[in-house]
RNA sequence: GGGGAUAUCGUCUAGCGGUUAGGACGAGGGAUUUUCAGUCCUUAAGCCGGGGUUCGAUUCCCCGUAUCCCUACCA
């Protein structure tokens, strides 16, 4: 049978790294087995303060993003339409009426006082919790009569009161629990939107799922769809409970460990194939010779849930933006400059839109940043030298000219580059690499004691790219009026 | 309180009874270079504890411990 999974988010906020890990490795699944990957939208909470709407747009912007785009979802539809749940509340009610018929659900019109009261109950006397089942016996007629007076109520499952559910699961092995301990789960809310359980359930057997990926927090909710899925006579599909995303201090990733939002990972500029690269780490491995960095197409060949890990990980942001450097550095210059020029411009570093002039400079200099930088928007800080004016002492790090401005030849050194740099017949980063060393000469001074001078004329600072690639770059009218502004206020 | 899962360098991990316990990030040192970054080389750093099973346990089993997750008319 091929394979089909599903990736099923919750429009609850901005997705979660943690969630978008999950989707990852349901599309790798299905392009590794050669299978079906959709995305259904699992709305059945309604209230307002979970339910995001907009949030909507930022599941399916963040799968583009990363380059895994489903087979079949609601925002192309597909032969399992429609893929959001909110649309699909027959499918669900018909299942619960058969459920109830055949006794394995039961209307419960226990109040949420009362529910309350038994919890705090169960709290005191140490008792295991769970719902206590007073509805479960609940003679027809009185269920008739409450229904008739208008009473709210939910649906619950019977769960078996004996035996045990085993669960196999295809990255913990086999798994033991006695039913006795399972709480008879509710099925269908009040205002008649199904839970999680009973609609994941529905919609996986409806569509046809074979292997639902989910998180490790989803573990303990096993036997309640196990059950389910026997009751129904119905085959149910392999569970793989992937390990949970932990924070460094080892709790679950949420917003207080910083970034967990993928909007910010889009913002701060990690590469797609980074981010791809780095969450399937965080849970899986090549196993054979351990691999790290690896191709989108790599990863396909290799990934199985067999190399998925059972323990947990910690989610590092170092090394995240280690490899999201490898990925910038291996990327042809064009494709970093273009996507550099939004931050550039965001920062008001170039016209919004930019000129030509500005884009044709910022194609010279976003290379030379380009082996420096971890994440695309440290590109601002980098190449700001370029691009804001420089009029010592203003923008001129104190360390720097303190160190080298204070040289013995400061003086005739600036004097001797600013007539060689004028008489130059082109501006090149040769020539003006022997009009520096030829200077040198004269002054009878280091090397290093001539370029570092002149890198703090020039810039402002001690760090940066070659240079004379560097004063290239610059071009001769920003380079002379730099060195001159230093040579007549020094 | 109950249930479940997990446990190899600080972190991500390889290992699937016999290994000098391997790699990567990070950290330290060195080389290269006009600085920084990068690159290359290099050093330190780990099998949670206790019992078994076995000729032999990091590996298999049990117990303990620790951590995480679940314990909602949320997913």
């Amino acid at each position: 049978m091929p394979v089909k999974v599903r990736f099923a988010p919750s429009p609850t906020g901005s997705p979660h790294v943690g969630n978008l890990r999950t989707a990852i490795y349901d599309w790798l699944m299905a392009k590794h087995e050669g299978g079906e990957f959709l995305v259904r939208l699992e709305d059945t909470d309604r209230s307002p303060d979970r339910y995001a709407p907009e949030s909507i747009a930022d599941i399916e912007e963040s799968m583009r993003y990363l380059g895994i785009l489903p087979d079949s979802w609601w925002v192309s539809g597909g032969a399992d339409s429609p893929y959001v749940q909110s649309e699909r509340l027959p499918r669900y009610q018909e299942v619960i009426d058969e459920l109830i018929t055949k006794g394995h659900a039961y209307k419960c019109f226990c109040t949420k006082e009362r529910l309350e009261q038994m919890r705090a109950r169960q709290q005191e006397l140490g008792t295991p919790s769970g719902y206590d089942r007073r509805c479960r016996n609940l003679p027809p007629e009185d269920s008739a009569r409450y229904e008739a007076e208008g009473l709210p109520y939910v649906v619950r499952l019977a769960m078996p009161l004996e035996g045990t559910c085993l669960l196999k699961d295809a990255v913990r092995g086999e798994i033991k629990y006695e039913y006795r301990l399972q709480d008879d789960q509710v099925l269908l809310k009040s205002d008649g939107f199904p839970t999680y359980f009973l609609a994941a359930t529905v919609d996986d057997r409806l569509m046809g799922i074979t292997h639902i990926l989910r998180g490790e927090e989803w573990l303990g909710s096993a036997p309640k769809m196990i059950h389910l899925y026997a009751v129904m006579g119905w085959e149910p599909p392999v569970f793989a409970h992937l390990p949970v995303i932990l924070g460094a201090d080892k709790k679950k990733l949420s917003k207080r460990h910083g970034a967990t939002n993928f909007r910010w990972f889009i913002e701060q500029g990690y590469l797609p194939e980074a981010l791809v690269n780095f969450l399937v780490l965080l849970g899986w491995s090549t196993g054979e010779d351990n691999r790290e960095l690896l191709t989108v197409n790599e990863i396909v060949e290799r990934f199985t849930l067999q190399g998925v890990t059972e323990h947990p990980a910690i989610f590092d942001y170092e090394k995240l933006k280690w490899m999201n450097g490898q990925y910038i550095r291996k990327s042809p210059p064009g494709r970093i400059i273009g996507l550099c020029i939004p931050y550039l411009v965001k920062a008001g570093l170039l016209s919004n839109p930019p000129t030509t002039e500005e884009i044709a400079y910022a194609r010279r200099i976003i290379p030379l940043e380009q082996e420096r930088m971890k994440t695309l928007s440290e590109v601002v800080d980098l190449v700001g030298v370029f691009f804001q004016k420089l009029d010592y002492p203003e923008g001129y790090d104190e360390k720097a000219v303190a160190k080298w401005f204070g040289v013995a030849h400061i003086k005739p050194l600036l004097e001797k580059e600013i007539a060689a740099f004028e008489a130059l017949p082109e501006w090149s980063a040769a020539l003006l690499d022997s009009a520096v060393r030829a200077i040198t000469e004269e002054l009878g001074v280091k090397f290093a004691e001539v370029v570092h001078p002149t890198r703090v004329a020039t810039t402002g600072r001690t760090v940066g790219p070659g240079l004379f690639e560097t004063i290239e770059a610059l071009g001769k009218e920003r380079t002379l009026e730099r060195l001159r502004a230093v040579l007549t206020r020094i």
